[in-house]
DNA sequence: TTAAAATCGGAGTAATTAGTCATATTTCAT
DNA sequence: ATGAAATATGACTAATTACTCCGATTTTAA
């Protein structure tokens, strides 16, 4: 009952990035230094994140990593779910699942609810609100 | 991001029990055949219940598995973390954190508010209402 | 042109989760 | 006593997660 570090780490640098001035590059190296995750772990995360359409990544010296979006069109649940897929509290939440007992199963609403909630949460949830937050602390 | 089949195991063996009528006892082989569990794997999942306290188990011929406790007096945050251990959303919101970036990181307000949320939904399900749940349903 | 800086991609390792299997042990009923 | 019914336990396998490593490719700058 964990998001996958892969997730936590994606968070995290796409925040590293959203703090940047004015979307600019920063290597996979450099943020991996500053967030400490581990480098070729990252490496491939964003690789990731690339293909979902999230980060612009771009090859060769100077080249770098930066957002696809403005940090306020990016939530927090589309980073988790570019890496993890589709938040499933439990497999009996999926629209094809195995249980044989949907109708009479009281835990279903349960799990769903609670899905619900925290799904939503962070789909509210976006880079720029993080920003702020940060600010607000610092 | 999703709870163990252990846990899903354990929580739907629980319910099972809790079914019966007046704590009658049931062989681990009745409740995988009839939840559809892997039988040797429950058997597991219920010996680590009934060490957690949460069920009672007798040997040999005629023996089985009980509940220890009324279902009104278990919940399903007891089931779940006698078997996954305590919930916890990502790394950063335990006290003990490896995050260093503690003061500033603007992440680990979500998760431990999202984690208070869901911890708090399944500490206020008992196996009673569950019951009842099934009950109106059916 | 060439060296350095970067991403890309695939193969390999270690730990956890999910599940199987075989065997030992306990208990009841005859 | 003894056989059948049950849990207890430990060793084993397969899949997923969390990484590491290395070589190939691309791009910039001197």
């Amino acid at each position: 009952m964990q998001i996958t570090r892969q997730a936590d780490y994606a968070v995290r640098a796409v925040l590293y990035l959203a703090r940047l001035e004015s979307n600019q590059r920063a290597a996979t190296s450099q943020v991996a230094k500053e967030q400490h995750i581990p480098p070729s772990f990252l490496a491939k995360i964003i690789s990731q994140l690339s293909i979902a359409g999230l980060l612009h990544t771009s090859r060769g010296a100077r080249g770098g990593v930066t957002l696809a979006r403005e940090p306020k069109e990016i939530t927090l649940l589309e980073v988790i779910e570019a890496i993890d897929g589709p938040i499933m509290l439990n497999e009996c939440v999926s629209g094809n699942s195995i249980c044989t007992f949907d109708d009479e199963c009281p835990l279903r609403p349960v799990w769903c609810e609670a899905q619900e909630e925290l799904v939503g949460r962070l789909k509210t949830t976006d880079f720029q609100q993080l920003l702020e937050q940060s600010a607000v602390a610092a």
